[in-house]
DNA sequence: GATGAATGAGCGTTCATTCAT
DNA sequence: TATGAATGAACGCTCATTCAT
């Protein structure tokens, strides 16, 4: 054998659900390599170490709700459409995510032991919170604006863990329905 | 001859320290016998093994909550008073827990891996939640109080994270504030 | 089992016969603890790494010159006498010593790569060259004393190597000889 | 496509300065591969592998010698003028050399390892002696011509290994300054 | 109860080598 | 000829665990 072409955004994509389901530390290269269809030598090929692999995870999915979720707030569309629009985006996301949301997950186990993957996932909690926070602020004064988008973020990421822990979908989706009642 | 006399509370303390800043499958016997001026083979004289020390990690904590948290809402006060006490007893303990909430940290990194783990830590939420949704439905209706105590449960976890990637503590008060409202 | 209670020093001589035949790089932890009736992992309990293993049989072998050779420059006999003794007790060592001189053998693979190890090397031969250097002093002039010292210490290095390669013992045996008549 | 045209002999050039400074088996295929430009893969299409870049390494040298160095005792000039001109060729050589002997350094290394590169190594201190011996027989009897060249190659290479620790190359220098004076 | 020495398995990583492109 | 992707074995090292002392 020796014949593949597996690429990155494969090997990537591997890792991320690992990472979700298992953290990152319990998640070694053979699991990774694995999944991959590879053995762990071979993933070094496209990667430099496993920390590159953690740090283009965290990228891979912040760079996807830059794209696709945080976006939403410059839209040529209504208030109203904004948050219906990124409240449904983002619960899409979630639902069909198996392990929660990796940059969640991450947070309390790596980001002690990684400035780097420590600012990644601080950073996208911020543009996060500041997306919701523009859309409300078209409506609502700063003050609240700050608050209801801080609270949701933080009711999210909660909802998550308990959604993983219960597999209850429907309360997860409150917080979503709740935050679209404030303007 | 002479030595130590370490008791399994004093190892425990320490491997929750850890588990909570390092992760669970981070955090080594070696680390938490170090932690308590021990090696790690004398660990094995107070717990059977690894899974051991994190299946009591959570219990020990789990009780605290049991014990100082959760119990008020049976206490001989107002509804006002318990919601009060409630909060103010969860901030002062989740300020000064360096790294966060424990089960709320392994949730996402354990649960998967060790059902024993999960089940703890799922019902541990179910009581939180439950002493929550007790309190305000003295004095709301079944389905705000079931969503507000949900709603809290959730927005403070997250809160919790943010907390812990920032170091922004009055963010972190602002959602037990918000809850004591609801009454 | 479990039970052996292997000392550094035995862990040190096996590796120090390995470095010496088959080099540095080229001995593993396997070789080594294989050596001892090791696995590898079990070397950590006595050394911290390989490097330290290096540096402590370099240390090793040092010592043992400077407590055996180098200390003869100082004793109580006559020139002829310590002449005499230092070449028999060299000749002594190396003849059976299997594999050449560590020193000088991982000088040319090792010296590059760590500075630690260089400065050790270094200096033993410095120290090498100061004992024949102060023997001939006695009877000899500076600058003679100087050459001739630099120059029995060259030629036995390169005796040693030929000598690994030819096992011819004699020809070696004429650079002591040779140092012997200076005085 | 276009591209490199890289030479057996570009690769052997750079793999002799690596295993001259690294030693042979701290010198990887990705080592000399980043050496030439190449990535460690193509080297195979120039050799059949590290064991054979190893020999054709030594080969190299030996046959550089062979024909700079050897061959003066030929020549048709003085026997004085031929110990000038071999001495002075070979410092030229050994100065100019970065990390030494290539011969020498790999002797202790290799030698046990693998009987090609000994036999190698054993018959290129065998001509290079018997080169030597060759000069001074013209002017000296047997015994006195067979022991000057053994220590003059011996000391030589003793020497080498102490410029490359101390830098020092005046004091190597003296050595072929004294196989001068012998005739 | 604590230690130190040991183990076997596994870690992340690098090795020399192969081969389709 | 060169490359990039792959491999299996080995690297140095750490892991959780055991046990005689």
């Amino acid at each position: 054998m020796a014949i593949k072409k597996t690429s990155k955004e494969e090997i990537l994509l591997e890792a991320i659900k690992l990472f979700k389901t298992k953290g990152y530390y319990n998640t070694s290269m053979a699991d990774i390599g694995k999944a991959c269809g590879l053995i762990k030598g071979s993933i070094y090929h496209h990667f430099k170490n496993k920390e590159e692999i953690g740090l283009e995870a965290l990228k891979y999915i912040d760079e996807f709700f830059e794209k696709n979720i945080f976006i939403i707030k410059d839209e040529n569309i209504t208030t109203k459409e904004k948050l219906e629009k990124i409240v449904t985006k983002t619960d899409e996301y979630f639902l069909k995510s198996e392990g929660g949301c990796l940059l969640g997950n991450l947070a309390s186990e790596v980001s002690r032991q990684n400035s780097e993957f420590k600012t990644i996932i601080t950073l996208y909690f911020k543009k996060w919170q500041d997306s919701i926070y523009q859309i409300l602020n078209e409506k609502l004064d700063k003050d609240k604006a700050n608050f209801f988008s801080y609270e949701y973020i933080c009711a999210l990421q909660g909802a998550i863990i308990m959604m993983n822990l219960t597999d209850n979908t429907s309360s997860y989706l409150e917080i979503g329905k709740k935050l679209k009642e404030k303007v």
